[in-house]
This record gives C-alpha cells, structure tokens and sequence, in this order.
DNA sequence: TTGCTTGCAAATGATTTGCACTGCT
DNA sequence: AGCAGTGCAAATCATTTGCAAGCAA
C-alpha cells in the first residue's frame, strides 16, 4: 500500500541525502513528497504553488541538492520552464509525452523488448563515438487531450 | 557531390521561408550554411563564432524565424545554452549522444528495424492518453571521448 | 516607398546568490 | 556551539525586444 511505497522512498532519499553530508530537511520532504504524490514532472513554480509553505529560491536551491545527491532529474523540454521528476533510483524508468501546447508531461513506459533492443542500438551507435553512454531519454511530442 | 546537396538545401529553405512571407537573407543564408556544414546542433553563441559577420541577436532572431517555418529544430539540453539543428525536412532523421561533460553533441541513426518497433510502441503508449504524436526525440547521455 | 531585416542598446525573466537568521545535532 | 538550511532581496545572464537605419521588391 501506498504509505509503505512512501517510507521506503523517504529511506531512499534519506540515506542519498545522508550519505553526502546533507541533511533531509522539513522543505526537502515536502518537495518529495510533492514529487511523489503528483506522479509527474513539476516546474518549480508548480512545486513552490501546490505547498504554501514553501519559497521560490529555496525550492530551486533544494532542487539542485536533490539531483547532486541523486534523487530527482532536471528535465529541461522546450517550455521556457525547467522541470523536475523523482530519478529511475526512487521511481521506475519511463518515458514522457510531453505536449507541444501547455508543456504538460505524462509519463508512460515501453515493453521490455523495445526497451532492449534499444539499449543495445544506442550502445553500438555509441561505441562507434567511442563516447560511454550513462543514461538515455526518449520523449514523444504531441498535444494533449486538453490542447487539442 | 555536396554542391547540389547544398543546391537542393538552399532551395528548401527559400521555399519554407518564402511560403511564409520571409526573405532568404544573408544572415539567414550564413546561420544554415555555417548549421549544414558543421553538421552538429549548435548553440547561437557557436554560429556567431563561427561567423564574423554575424551579430547575437540577430541570430538568435533569426533562428526563432527559422524554426517557426521548419528549418531549424531548437534543442533543449541540459546545458545552459539552447542548441539548433537543420530539421529532419532539410537533413534525415536522426538521434543525438549527448556528453554530460562539455553539452557537445553527435548524430547517430537507428536502424530502421528499431526506428520502427519504437514508433509502434510510441503510438501505443500515445493512445492510452489521448495524446497524438507528431515527433519523438531520443538521445543518449553519456561522456564524450575528450571529457573522458 | 512599403515593409522585412539588421545592429545596437536596453529590457526581460527564470534562476542564482549574498546575507543574516533559524534550527538541527 | 557550530554549521547546514532558510527567506528575502538583489544580482546574473541567456534570450528578447525597441528603435532607427538598411535593403530588397
């Protein structure tokens, strides 16, 4: 159940946190429990909107520490707008429909199939660069339901 | 040979920017030959270096032109600078090997085998949302060979 | 000579930072 | 006590924009 799924994430990014010699503060739990109960991509503005205790400036400080530390990415799409999302540590890998329209995200994931062999083209693209890949994202662009 | 490569480019773009009402001028003739021939997104302060004859914003004004009428793409990296490449209407589709390091940039393809099951599964995920597709972007993040 | 373009300088606005204060540990 | 964290206000800096002059149809 759902507060079970919270405490382990709370655990999670408390010992990322911990671990860098940062501390899990009142303003960094709300910011991930903000992540975590909307399930989607945030602007700072939203983050900073949906919780009326906290600040601008300090959701943006805490914001880069998080993603030092490891527990959230910053998603930078065309919007002029950068946003946030719990990494693949705390949440599983996925995708993002991002719309053209309002820059709204929503997450989806692809079959294990499609998701392998892609990771083997792009490790043979790669290696042709001699380049180490980390990481990938794949985006779809489009409109939204309410955009359309 | 890549004289009429550049030829047919040329007249694509006069056509997208004359169908919209626009000129093809002297600026907007630089920004794509100096785009077509480094053949990497590039970001306005690398076009403007690459160019003495070509002003910041005047660039930056050009590309947002650009883009508008399908020539240019605008890429939004991690890095603090926008980048911008010719659009898969001028040159082919393709994907990007993004360095972590220095935000360089390098093109690679898929096969198209790959290309395709990622498509499917793409308009598949799409219409579980409602959301319709009108492109996709994957890149892979990683370290290039220089930041190694 | 109309109106798209351009260069220069000034404005904008998301994000960052200085600083004094709070609150863990 | 000692130092990480915070709120507020001021600073940054990529990008945008106003304006007067340039240039093509």
């Amino acid at each position: 159940m759902a507060s079970e799924i919270d405490r382990s994430v709370d655990e999670q990014v408390a010992s990322l946190l911990g671990d860098a010699g940062f501390r899990y503060s009142t303003v960094r739990r709300r910011i991930v429990a903000t992540l975590l109960s909307t399930g989607k991509p945030l602007t700072n503005y939203q983050i900073v909107e949906s919780d009326d205790s906290l600040v601008q400036s300090s959701v943006y400080r805490n914001l880069v520490v998080l993603e030092q530390v490891g527990v959230v990415t910053r998603l930078t799409t065309d919007s002029e707008f950068a946003r946030y999302e719990l990494t693949d540590r705390i949440i599983e890998h996925h995708h993002h429909l991002i719309c053209g329209g309002c820059g709204d995200i929503a997450d989806f994931s692809l079959p294990a199939s499609v998701e392998q062999s892609l990771n083997l083209s792009l490790r043979k693209a790669a290696s042709k660069f001699k380049f180490s890949i980390d990481d990938h994202r794949l985006d779809a662009i489009g409109i939204c339901v309410s955009c359309q």
